[in-house]
DNA sequence: TCAAAAGTGTTTCAAATACACCCATGG
DNA sequence: CCATGGGTGTATTTGAAACACTTTTGA
């Protein structure tokens, strides 16, 4: 069974970081976790800090490593710094039984982690499950599963910060499709924002920014009437975010 | 000539804080400092975290010192930590020169900062300047200063977030005496947003979220008409916040 | 053929903006 | 007595919200 083959002197002591990856899929959004050895607890995909690198660096690693991608849009959000934040780890050390002594004394020490959320699209990640987990799936940010220590509180304060940055941060453009219908663009703000709005005022206001690009195409395949495609104008859409979407939704 | 007192095991390696301290004065946003000793360079109150401390009360602890306050309004905004962001310090050691050798490796060391930001009202403070520095004075955010490492770079962090975040923090309860006028409240919005708003306009809005009481009271002294004194509504302030101060200014 | 989803348009109401006049004060 | 800043009011424009009808589709 493999192990993690964490070199411990390659990473700084204290310090990890932990990333909420969305995807939105089946119009919900969901979170990519592992599953942890020996438990049944989730886990945030994580990582520690190398010698020469930035958070951002480390994140990114560690999202290539997950997913397979490059080039993920990322954000800090909060630095978790707790002295028992880490208690459960302690008391559980279960899927690190295949693991070197000096890795669990590693692991034994006190750290901070730093959140980082993810965008990415649902459809190009390829989940890699890490040599402490089982599995590595997508499960749904409000699921009530157990998980690894403090990290169901990661995902809450992360699930707040992309409500608060929905106007600020380019989230449909990352989590969508290159291609997508109005509908779905329309579930995933409602989906982050927690209610429902009404169709044909989220259509025009959002068009309103100039942001889209309307396709000649529809969505075939489902059933009801065939929903236009769109497109993100990538140019307008980033000058818009800078800007801010004035709105509040 | 007093030295840091610092003990290096009671703290964690590799983890700092920085706290941009924001007061409003003679209607200019203002930041405390530290000037260096034996430089010309100012560097932000900062401080290192203890082992069964979070880094909030890290920072806390740090804010005390500084400025003799408690239960001082603080938010973490950003993790610095650029591998070569400590650079000059190696380069610019002499403020450490009275230091214990064990001071000065641990200085050595590489630091990711957590960004807090703390609003302060101006009048209260007491500036107490460090074992390091000669004095601790307020200074502009904007002001073409030298400045310590990336400080610099942190301030406008800080403002940024301040920017963003005026609609959603107690930003006025917490930067103005208790009592105060509406053209002072106006002057810090304009301050902190960089731009000039209607006076009347301003008026109406702020006084439609229902969070201010108007005294009976003007203020005398000052040339031309005296304006009235307001307060804040603590109770409502606390709400219209958590709703969120709806427009964007 | 009909239920359910999608396209499109109008009316209404609230909020942001722009603008004007009067009042008080110290120099 | 007047320049400056402060108090208060109104008309206009803009955008948010509420709401209705028609079209397309697969079951």
């Amino acid at each position: 069974m493999a192990n993690l083959h964490l070199n411990v002197s390659e990473v700084l002591d204290h310090i990890s970081l932990d990333c909420v990856i969305f995807g939105f899929h089946d119009n919900e959004l969901k979170v990519l976790m592992l599953r942890l050895k020996h438990t049944n607890a989730y886990a945030l995909p994580g990582g520690f800090l190398k010698h020469e690198e930035t958070l951002e660096q480390a994140a990114e690693r560690t999202l290539k490593e997950r997913t397979g991608l490059d080039n993920i849009f990322l954000k800090q959000f909060k630095v978790f710094s707790d002295p028992n934040r880490d208690k459960l780890k302690k008391d559980n050390p279960e899927f690190l039984k295949n693991e070197p002594p000096e890795v669990v004394a590693f692991f034994n020490k006190r750290f901070i982690s730093v959140g980082f959320y993810a965008l990415v699209e649902f459809s190009k990640v390829d989940p890699q499950p890490d040599a402490l987990s089982e599995a590595c799936e997508w499960i749904s940010p409000f699921a009530d599963v157990e998980m690894f220590i403090d990290h169901k509180d990661i995902i809450d304060k992360a699930l707040t910060t992309l409500r608060i940055q929905l106007n600020q941060q380019p989230i449909g453009l990352k989590l969508l499709p290159r291609k997508f219908t109005m509908p779905q663009l329309q579930k995933l703000y409602e989906t982050i924002l927690g209610r429902e709005l009404d169709r044909r005022n989220f259509q025009r206001k959002i068009l309103s920014y100039k942001i889209l690009n309307k396709l000649n195409e529809r969505k075939t395949g489902g059933a009801h009437k065939a929903p236009f495609l769109y497109e993100f104008n990538r140019e307008s859409y980033k000058q818009a975010l800078e800007d801010g979407l004035s709105g509040i939704w």
